[in-house]
DNA sequence: AAAAAAC
């Protein structure tokens, strides 16, 4: 099966041609068909399934049908409206369009915020046909007048699940209540929950549903492993593994944005080229650090969530799950950023004791046992198995060392008791006495050297000099209520 | 439970 068989014209041919595929994908094969007839279309698909050409392709063509190529504005109203959740992911999507629209005289553009609103202006101004956008900065655009939607014919939502999950169903209600009656609707999502369907069922008329590749299901070419390890020690268990891959591009997933900057300066200040992605970084720096990612200047990428979703990475061949999410499906979803398109790909995640109820979690919804692999050096406390109670973590917490108790911390932090208790023994504070398990806590600069396991990896360096924290320790531990 | 997204 071509693509020339799916009823694609000569120049869209051309242009996946070119882009180097030959043979369309399941989701390909189901939805460009069905867009092609002007139907709307309730699709499901995995990311990494194709499922992006499988829209703009088809689009483009209907847009095409009616291309204008005279110069004026006025002839190149927006006609297509393509919602995505995030910045990074509408760039994706842009780049996908730009790449198919070579051979059409159709124009786009794509719209997100954090960038100067001038530039978008502009641009919408001389005329574009397809617009691909976040939700926010678009209201923007419409509040600010400077774009209109009376000529819209096509309208996509790409990953609507999370788009509910991120609080966007509000903005595409309003959205949608600005759009023409008559235009064809694509809406595509991993889940189908109530709430999706209602927002289905207001946007879309006599949808087709397209599925391929059932939910929840992960890649085959990935292998999974987990490297059990007590949570003081998970930093230096990554730096050994990523001593031990050295020529290994890697995408590693923490739960904060504070994490995932102490991590990233944390790799980097060890000789690792590393650098971090998180939400709480500026636009400017998020695309030079995907970019510098893609290019291959950068070995490790450490990300949140941001990153978790639809972001597509040229043979990268390992995710690691530095901490493992809070939700199972994440876990599918973080790791479908590897083994894309059939490659191999591997998916390490470092398992502390508090996270055993959701490794569990995780192997219900993928079906499979995930083979637990010890690292010399860094196998976890033999408590392992007992997850959860206070008491464990209090024993955890001294595990190994009998000349200190610090009590201090594991009775007024439960809330973060999963991390290790400070003490001087305690080998979650790296030789630079930097203990970047402690958000918000100060670290005096050349603490004693904890029990560092004989391989660990991590050299000496210069003690850190200390730095103005953001919010003072007797704050956070007054917050929580200690004594 | 945390993350993301408009100014």
């Amino acid at each position: 099966m071509s693509f020339a068989e799916l009823g694609l014209i000569p120049e869209l041919q051309r242009a996946v041609t070119e882009a180097g595929y030959t043979e369309p994908t399941p989701i390909q094969k189901q939805a460009i068909p069905v867009v092609l007839q002007g139907l709307d279309v309730m699709g499901g698909a995995q990311t990494g399934t194709g499922k992006t050409a499988g829209f703009t392709l088809p689009l483009i063509q209907r847009l095409a049908r009616h291309a204008n190529t005279s110069t004026s504005p006025a002839r190149h109203p927006v006609r297509a409206l393509i919602l995505a959740p995030t910045r990074e992911l509408a760039v994706q999507v842009h780049e996908s369009v730009q790449t198919y629209c070579k051979y059409v005289p159709l124009r786009s553009i794509c719209v997100y915020g954090g960038v100067d609103m001038r530039g978008q202006v502009d641009e919408l101004r001389r005329g574009v046909e397809i617009v691909v956008a976040t939700p926010g900065r678009l209201l923007d655009h419409v509040q600010q007048k400077t774009i209109a939607f009376n000529q819209v014919e096509m309208l996509v939502l790409d990953e609507a699940d999370r788009m509910l999950d991120m609080g966007f169903i509000p903005d595409i209600r309003r959205i949608l209540d600005m759009l023409p009656e008559a235009r064809q609707s694509l809406l595509f999502s991993a889940t189908f929950s109530d709430e999706i369907k209602k927002l289905a069922d207001r946007m879309l008329k006599n949808p087709q549903l397209i599925e391929v590749a059932r939910r929840n299901t992960v890649s085959e070419t990935i292998t999974h492993t987990v490297h059990p390890v007590s949570a003081g020690l998970k930093r230096n268990l990554l730096a050994h593994l990523l001593r031990h891959a050295p020529d290994t591009q890697s995408l590693i997933f923490v739960s904060t944005k504070v994490l995932c900057g102490r991590l990233a300066s944390f790799l980097a200040r060890h000789g690792i080229a590393a650098d971090a992605i998180h939400g709480d970084k500026s636009q400017v720096q998020r695309s030079e650090t995907l970019e510098a990612f893609k290019a291959g200047k950068l070995r490790v990428l450490v990300a949140t969530d941001v990153a978790a979703r639809g972001l597509d990475i040229d043979d990268l061949p390992m995710v690691i799950n530095y901490e493992l999410p809070h939700t199972a499906e994440d876990y599918v979803h973080r790791i479908g950023r590897t083994g894309r398109a059939g490659r191999q790909g591997h998916a390490v995640s470092l398992v502390c004791a508090e996270e055993k109820p959701r490794l569990a979690e995780i192997e219900k919804l993928i079906k499979f046992q995930i083979p637990q692999q010890d690292v010399p050096g860094f196998a976890a406390e033999p408590d392992y198995d007992i997850a959860g109670s206070s008491r464990s973590k209090r024993e955890r917490a001294g595990a190994g060392k009998s000349d200190q108790e610090p009590s201090r911390n594991s009775t007024t932090r439960p809330k973060r008791s999963d991390k290790p208790a400070r003490g001087r023994s305690n080998p979650g504070i790296a030789p630079d006495g930097f203990d970047f398990s402690k958000p918000y806590e100060s670290t005096v600069a050349g603490t004693p050297l904890g029990e560092t396991p004989e391989n660990a990896v991590i050299a000496p360096s210069e003690p850190r000099p200390s730095r103005a924290r953001p919010r003072p320790v007797a704050v956070l531990l007054g917050g929580l209520g200690r004594k």
